[in-house]
DNA sequence: TATTTGTTGATAATCATTTTCCATAAAAAA
DNA sequence: TTTTTTATGGAAAATGATTATCAACAAATA
């Protein structure tokens, strides 16, 4: 959150209260919100914002490297501000809510992949699928 | 190759020569090709072959369980006809050709997936992205 | 061979997210 | 405060890969 502003200040970019909103609600958020799930929050405290200027703001924070954007082929995509770097995720496929996991014994995989393809690897995107335990609980 | 083939048999699907040649690229292809992709090296054969087509071939094969279809969200389905189950891929950013790295521990990952956070993990998809070798010597 | 039914090819339609536009509002600097 | 510059809001437009449509065609079956 102090990151986001600072980054945002020292690229002089204006502290406005809509982009103070946007910022509590990625700082707060666990699930990794979309653009249409911010805006809803957003809303709550200012009646007028538009989708646009979620659209903007986000696109902002991610190329200042506040933000990991998470896209996906069949949905919109998902936010994390609290983790702006490649990580793993796991995302209940019925309530679409996406989670952090910790997982041990990842670095070693980019070893052992520049080892046996000779690639460079710079980024990389693990998603696993399944159900959460609440989703599983109402069945 | 032949087993696509016998799927498409045992679902009463017609074995028609843009099918033959569609699953021909399909099984001799190495760098998981695009629909785009797909089209073009049938039509070395088959000069009158529509897109269509091949999207609806595509489709077919990937409900059979045929083909893993690889969605991107800044870019267009890639499909591989020869592991059609989920797996790892090594994607280059500069020549866009994916490969299949051969990577132990994985089976443990989603073990310790499912302890950690209760989810049932069903399905997954592990991208790392870099420069493959050719590109890199091409610098 | 005739009949049936699935497939092809060409094109138009779709789809929802994301961008763009621009007049108005509001930060920041002077 | 005044001026300058950037951001916002509301709406419209773009985006472009994928899907739908349908007449013409060709496998399969007998
Ligand atoms: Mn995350
Ligand atoms: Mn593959
Ligand atoms: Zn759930
Ligand atoms: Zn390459």
């Amino acid at each position: 959150m102090r990151k986001m502003v600072d980054a945002l200040r020292e690229n002089q970019y204006r502290i406005t209260p809509q982009r103070l909103a946007i910022l509590k609600v990625l700082a707060e958020s666990k699930g990794h919100p979309s653009v249409e799930s911010i805006y809803e929050q957003v809303q709550t405290r200012f009646p007028t914002t538009s989708l646009a200027t979620i659209y903007k703001n986000v696109a902002v924070l991610r190329d200042l490297d506040q933000l990991l954007e998470l896209g996906f082929s069949d949905d919109s995509n998902r936010y994390d501000g609290n983790k702006p770097y490649d990580h793993p995720h796991v995302v209940c496929t019925v309530c679409r809510k996406i989670l952090d996991p910790d997982i041990s014994a990842l670095a070693d995989m980019t070893q052992e992949l520049t080892r046996e393809t000779g690639f460079t690897i710079t980024r990389h995107r693990l998603d696993f699928f399944g159900v959460c335990p609440e989703c599983q609980a109402r069945r």
